[in-house]
RNA sequence: GGCGGGGUAGCUCAGCGGUAGAGCAGGGGAUUCAUAAGCCCUUGGUCGCAGGUUCGAUUCCUGCCCUCGCCA
């Protein structure tokens, strides 16, 4: 099976933050999970790089507007690698083959009859594009766009081509109301369809007279505006930064060079926030079906991570350092904190202490001080010879772990990444309690003194034990994909899948109960997750308001 | 203002007709293989407020208060 799933663009204005990357990290470990399932995957990420406002921004640094987004998409990339997030393509605004498609699917709109031109007068929002009278708040004297305090609404009135959303409300409501629904979950799905309900307006696509996008392709008497070297004329004006941004996910497919962005298109999970739902939800598959293409087949609305009940972002200065938590906790750490702490389907309070909190108690507590004292065991028992496990109709463990796969892969399915943890980790507990239930130390004293009976219950409870490592690391390694290796080496094990978990049985096969033979030697125990002092900061740079 | 969620232990949340549960945090204990981790026990709640239905309501209904989301 093919899966193609994306993440929305960042906004390339400045360095990334935790809350940025959150996303990233649920989407490169759903990535992950599919290529050990089998998938052949492609995993989009990139960011978003025109507008006026980032023309402006470089302006104030004394910066041309590509070397002002270098600079910044080299420090996404830079916080990304640190993660250990490995998309199949990294793709920018600015790629030549993204302006193609982008233009494209404006030559194909003017077509369809879908793209007309009209005038605007109104505010427009540098970051969000043009905003309804209703939808700006006063501050003072200044008119404010209530998603981005800070940055002043312009006043604008220019000719404009528009993109008749109108004629698409009966279309976007049937495809809305489909089960399963095309958006997730469920309340993102209804909120989409009350807005469809009240009328659509058709939006406007290009901008005039702004120099810092993708050149538009016609001009107003509809012919090309492009010369032959595929360059714009400055007074046909740039696509509308939105309209460009959606289009991306296309040309990560193969689009235009391929007319219907095959083998890839239609996408199967586009993931993003909700703040930007209507934009993928309504928009988009209307500008796809505008183009004679599908619309994706699900899109995945997440929440925000919040400080002290605000939205953690970058213009509210509130936002964590990806890097610093990298630098403290490992990336895999990080990755696994991420997911298990902010429940992926709604906004979650999150503060440095929750994170150390988190990371203590899950990773150096109750899963690497399981697989510490159980390689320990059996190496002081029995050698670099790895024990195996019992039958799975005779060990209590192998019981525990088809209800914990049971539930993982469910939820995965839901995309519920908290839970698709919590379930593996349930079973983390299952295995310590195992520990205190078998008493393996005193099992180890009388096989020491000669007791046959002893030392093979002996063998069993450890072999049991490794067993549980093995699968736990397995599951969990879409989260955690470096300590997964170490798991494996540790135990014996050689880890069949590349570095983006690539090749190798599937997940599910590796997954049952005593499906490996016993490999070895056992490896020397090391702490995966060493613990962390609470009180002592690895950085200095807590959430602050 | 319209529509839709919520208000349950210090925190995050589950339960949704028979007078309450989990994880984390706090307290105690028995152990010792282990990253002073793990395990066991345990302190915390007038289940937003007021009515109503019912033998019985946190759970259903009505009103109110507060809060969040989408839209205006």
């Amino acid at each position: 099976m093919r899966y193609y799933l994306t993440t929305a663009i960042a906004y390339a204005n400045n360095k990334p933050g935790l809350h940025t990357l959150y996303e990233v990290v649920g989407a490169d470990a759903i990535a992950r999970w599919h290529r050990m399932g089998g998938d052949e995957v492609r995993f989009l990420t990139g960011t978003d790089e025109f507008s006026v406002n980032i023309a402006a921004r470089a302006a104030e640094e004394g910066l041309a507007p590509k070397a002002f987004v270098d600079r910044n998409v080299a420090l996404f990339e830079r916080s990304e690698g640190l993660l250990g997030i490995a998309p199949d393509r990294f793709i920018r605004t600015t790629d030549p083959d993204h302006q193609l498609a982008a233009q494209e699917m404006v030559r194909r709109s003017h077509a369809a009859g879908d793209i007309y031109l009209g005038t605007y007068e109104g505010w427009y929002c540098p970051n969000e594009g043009f905003r309804a009278e209703a939808d700006v708040t006063k501050e003072g004297s200044e008119t404010i766009c209530p998603n981005h305090p800070g940055v002043p609404l312009q006043w604008l009135k220019e000719r404009n081509w528009f993109f008749r959303l109108s004629a698409y409300a009966e279309r976007l409501e049937a495809w809305l109301t489909q089960e399963p629904s095309p958006v997730q979950p469920e309340y993102r799905r209804n909120e989409m369809l009350g807005f469809i309900r009240q009328g659509l307006e058709d939006f406007s696509i290009s901008r005039e007279g702004a120099t810092w996008g993708i050149p538009f392709p016609i001009r107003e008497d509809g012919s090309s505006a492009l010369n032959a070297a595929g360059e714009g004329d400055p007074k046909a004006g740039t696509i509308y930064v939105w309209y460009d941004a959606l289009i991306n996910y296309l040309t990560g497919a193969g689009f235009p060079a391929d007319p219907q962005g095959k083998p890839w298109w239609p996408a199967d999970l586009h993931i993003i926030g909700k703040d930007i739902n209507r934009f993928h939800s309504v928009f988009w598959p209307a500008m796809l079906w505008s183009a004679g293409l599908e619309a994706p087949r699900r899109i995945w609305v997440h929440g925000w991570l919040l400080v002290g009940g605000e939205r953690m972002s970058k213009s509210r200065g509130n936002f964590l350092d990806p890097d610093d938590a990298v630098r403290a906790l490992g990336a895999d750490g990080a990755r696994f904190v991420a997911l298990r702490e902010v429940p992926f389907d709604r906004d979650a309070e999150v503060s440095w202490d929750s994170i150390i909190r988190r990371y203590n108690a899950d990773l150096a507590n109750d899963f690497g001080n399981l697989v510490n004292r159980s390689t320990t065991m059996a190496a002081r028992a029995f050698g670099g010879e790895v024990p195996a496990p019992r039958p799975a109709a005779e060990s209590p463990l192998a019981a525990a772990w088809a209800l914990a796969r049971a539930g993982a892969e469910g939820s995965m399915e839901g995309l519920l990444l908290h839970e698709w943890l919590g379930a593996l980790w349930e079973f983390v507990g299952e295995a310590n309690r195992f520990v205190d239930t078998e008493r393996p130390w005193d099992l180890a004293k009388a096989a020491k003194e000669g007791d046959a009976a002893a030392t093979a219950q002996l063998r069993g409870v450890l072999g049991d034990l490794l067993e549980a490592c093995r699968l736990l690391a397995l599951y969990a390694a879409p989260a955690m994909p470096e300590s997964a290796v170490r798991v494996w080496n540790l135990l014996g094990h050689v880890w069949p899948y590349d570095a983006k978990g690539h090749g190798g049985p599937a997940l599910s096969t590796l997954g049952a109960w005593g499906a490996l033979a016993p490999a070895g030697p056992l490896g020397e125990p090391t702490p995966l997750f060493p613990r962390l002092d609470l009180e002592e900061k690895v950085t200095g740079d807590t959430p602050t308001r």
